[in-house]
DNA sequence: TGTCATGTGTATTAACTAGTACACACTTTG
DNA sequence: CAAAGTGTGTACTAGTTAATACACATGACA
């Protein structure tokens, strides 16, 4: 369905490649969860898994949490948390700058992260 | 535990001393729901319901949507949806803006809104 | 006085989440 | 060859979510 499951059992094979330690099963080992349940997930048996466990695959993996998350179709409960103590200014912040083009949204960030307020 | 239920009791117990249509029957009928169910939520007995009728309750008691998905510990399926789309940038963005001050994040509202990229 | 509306207690539920447990067949590898 | 490691099929499950259905006691009201 999505392609949670196709990207990383892409990315684990890639890994595994130059490393035997980046088996399924061990990878599902390292990351507690049954090599039966890994297998399903990366073939999108099952839906993908919770948060904790997605976050310490892409620790696992090399990747990005919250892309990683993306792909699951969830968003990091710290930044749920973060929009819910100022609810109305970070719904209207996140709905305008929906359609704003990437290099916008960098620009924000960058304007954000020198203090310029 | 929540003040989600205290809060909708208090609005429309404020809003039933000026038009017996706010009783929790017809609230509850009004929305879709049992009135034995929004009692419940009411006091707290369990659990706020789901994003849709958190929703359809704020339009009914004239309430801020994502203002009272926060108060039930949710953020808006839209809103997750614009971040999914960007995760890398929208995390970057949210959690730099975590500490800055309301004015701060109006100001970026403001910017933004007055298309300056 | 009857009847209609109101809020609430108790019991129950279908669907979903997030997995575990074990057996099996195949493939390296020592 | 045997032992170890690999991925996967089948079966099962405890806990949570988001409610419904019905019965009941109380209060307003015509």
């Amino acid at each position: 369905m999505t392609h949670f499951g196709k990207s990383i059992r892409t990315r684990r094979e890639h890994l595994h490649l130059e490393d035997k330690r980046f088996s399924l099963r061990q990878v599902a080992m390292r990351i507690g969860i049954e090599p039966a349940y890994l297998s399903k997930i990366e073939r999108g048996e099952v839906s993908p898994p919770s948060e904790a466990t997605t976050v310490r695959l892409a620790h696992e993996l090399g990747e990005d949490p919250d892309v990683l998350l993306a792909l699951a179709g969830k968003v990091s409960g710290d930044l749920q948390n973060i929009i819910r103590k100022r609810p109305k200014l970070f719904a209207e912040l996140i709905r305008q700058l929906k359609e704003a083009p990437d290099h916008a949204l960098l620009h924000v960030v960058r304007e954000v992260r020198d203090g310029e307020w």
